[in-house]
Order: structure tokens, then C-alpha cells, then sequence
DNA sequence: AATCCAACCAACCGCCTTACA
DNA sequence: CTGTAAGGCGGTTGGTTGGAT
């Protein structure tokens, strides 16, 4: 119990007289907190804490009761949908991990940003570029996304091909850039032109209604503004080439996620230096 | 068997926003 | 209108664990 917990040597007066506690909650501050709760519901956690014999910070109490004790709070693996949502909605909203929570049932934003920070960051350190970069989102996109999409159909039963549902993809296009995507960094907080879609995935999502709705943006995020200019776009994918096979890159992702790889990259470079 | 290292994740910190007196 | 407390959010840290050497 206390190997656990470090008892605040607090730099205030008021907060040594608390004996405020910190680091890992015990198993008897979680049943005090589940109780009080139980009982009292949620809310005003300065007073939650002192009434229910919590000497944590009100902050603390809800942390650990929105992000662990919450009796809906979805733990284990973060499933290939699941994925593909925190991807497509990063790349909506950036760093709005509440916000992107919202729209995954039962996970927290702390886990969500857990995800990004080890899985996908890890990605664009591999690929030693930037994680808010054009070529990594690019990558992301027309790479990853798409082999989410067709591990979720494969595990549906599904037989259609995720190139099948990118209605821009460049094989399909002959000479045109690859659309830009949304400059994440400057997305407008709580902007109404995404939310209509992103209410779609509001309750978890089958493969199929997903897959359909996913390529069902509107324009302005499709094509991505005045960020889509065919120079940074090329030159995007030539750096991306450069260091792509030595990088492994998803394949790294894709092994430290669920296993086996689902396409070649070549295959996928191939194709793109056909256009 | 011991050590090192990287990944993971729970928890904390600080800042910003909101509610209320 | 203003000040203050509480809540919420995103960034960061540090402990634990498991795999590699």
C-alpha cells in the first residue's frame, strides 16, 4: 500500500496539513471512490475527495475515476476500427483527444493519447520525419488507413478492396496530385463542417457502414484547401520513397499491432510510380 | 542469470475555460 | 464586471514490464 504511494512532501503549508497523497491509488482509495460515488454520483471532486476520506486532489479523483473506475471504461486492445477513427479524426482535429474520445466508446483521451504517442508517433520516428509532417500524414492516408480498411473487411467477410473505395486514389487518376489532407495543427476547434460527419462513427462502427461512410467526406476535406499543392505533394512522396524500404515503417506498426503485413510496399510504390 | 533498453500506461502538472459569488 | 475556485484538457513524467543481449 504505501510501497505504492508517495506521500506528498507538498510545497505549501496548506497542502502539507492534507497529507496529500500521489503516484498509484490503492485498492482501498478505489473502493472509497467507487463507494462515494456510488452513492453521491460524480462531480465536485474537491468535495468528493475530502467527504469520501480521499486524501488525493479532487483533480486526482477524477482522473482516476474517468480514465480507470468508471464502470464504462473499455480496456484491452485497441481494435482495427478503432484505429482507423483515431486516425481519421487526428488527422481532422489533432490533438483534441477528448474531443476524439467522444466518438470512441468507452476509451479515454488518456488512452487515446497513450495510443498516439507509442504506436504512431513511434511510426514517424521511424520514418524520421515529423508526425505532423505532409509525408507522414500522406503515408498515413493512403497507406495505413487503406490497409485498416481492408483488414476490416477481410475480417467481416468482405471481399472489397480498400483501393476499390478511395475514389482519388492516384491509380485511379492518371497525372493528379494526391489530394492534401487537412492541416490538422490549424483545424478549428469544435468546427461544425466536421462534425456532421464524424457523428457517423458516434457508436461503434461495423466495417461496412464505416468503410462506406469513411470516404464519404465532404470536398473541403477531401482536397484539403490550399494546403494541396502539388509540389509539396510530390515532393512528399519521393522523400517517402527514399527512406521508406530501409524504414520498414508500418510494417513495424503493423507487426507491433496484430501481426502479419497485409500488403507489399513496393506493391504500393509500384503502383504509384505508374501514374 | 544479470543487465540493458524500449514500450506501455497510469498519474501528475500546468494552462485554459467556465461557473459562480 | 471582476475575482476566484473548480473542472477540463493536452503535455509530460516516471514506474513497471517484457524482450533482447
Amino acid at each position: 500500500m504505501e510501497a505504492h504511494g508517495r506521500v506528498l512532501s507538498s510545497a505549501t503549508p496548506s497542502e502539507e496539513e492534507m497529507d496529500l497523497r500521489r503516484g498509484p491509488w490503492t485498492v482501498e482509495e478505489d473502493l472509497k471512490l467507487i463507494n462515494y460515488i456510488a452513492v453521491h454520483g460524480e462531480g465536485r471532486w474537491n468535495t468528493l475527495a475530502r467527504c469520501a476520506g480521499l486524501k488525493r486532489t479532487g483533480k486526482s479523483c477524477r482522473l482516476r475515476w474517468l480514465n480507470y473506475l468508471r464502470p464504462d471504461v473499455r480496456r484491452g486492445n485497441i481494435t482495427p476500427e478503432e484505429q482507423l477513427l483515431i486516425l481519421e479524426l487526428h488527422s481532422r482535429w489533432g490533438n483534441r483527444w477528448s474531443k476524439i474520445a467522444q466518438h470512441l466508446p468507452g476509451r479515454t483521451d488518456n488512452e487515446i493519447k497513450n495510443y498516439w504517442r507509442t504506436r504512431v508517433q513511434k511510426q514517424a520516428k521511424q520514418l524520421q520525419c515529423d508526425v505532423n509532417s505532409k509525408k507522414f500524414k500522406d503515408a498515413m492516408r493512403y497507406l495505413w488507413m487503406p490497409r485498416l480498411i481492408e483488414r476490416i473487411q477481410a475480417a467481416s467477410g468482405g471481399s472489397l478492396q480498400a483501393s476499390n473505395l478511395l475514389p482519388d486514389h492516384p491509380a485511379g487518376q492518371p497525372g493528379q496530385a494526391w489530394p492534401c489532407q487537412e492541416n490538422s495543427a490549424s483545424a478549428p476547434a469544435g468546427s461544425n463542417s466536421s462534425d456532421s460527419v464524424v457523428t457517423q462513427f458516434s457508436s461503434p462502427p461495423t466495417s461496412d457502414s464505416f468503410t462506406g461512410d469513411y470516404y464519404n467526406y465532404p470536398d473541403n476535406c477531401i482536397q484539403g484547401g490550399e494546403n494541396n499543392s502539388d509540389e509539396g505533394t510530390q515532393a512528399g512522396f519521393a522523400q517517402l520513397e527514399d527512406g521508406w524500404y530501409e524504414n520498414r515503417g508500418f510494417l513495424d506498426f503493423e507487426q507491433g499491432g496484430w501481426g502479419e503485413n497485409l500488403w507489399s510496399l513496393e506493391d504500393i510504390w509500384s503502383t504509384q510510380q505508374q501514374v
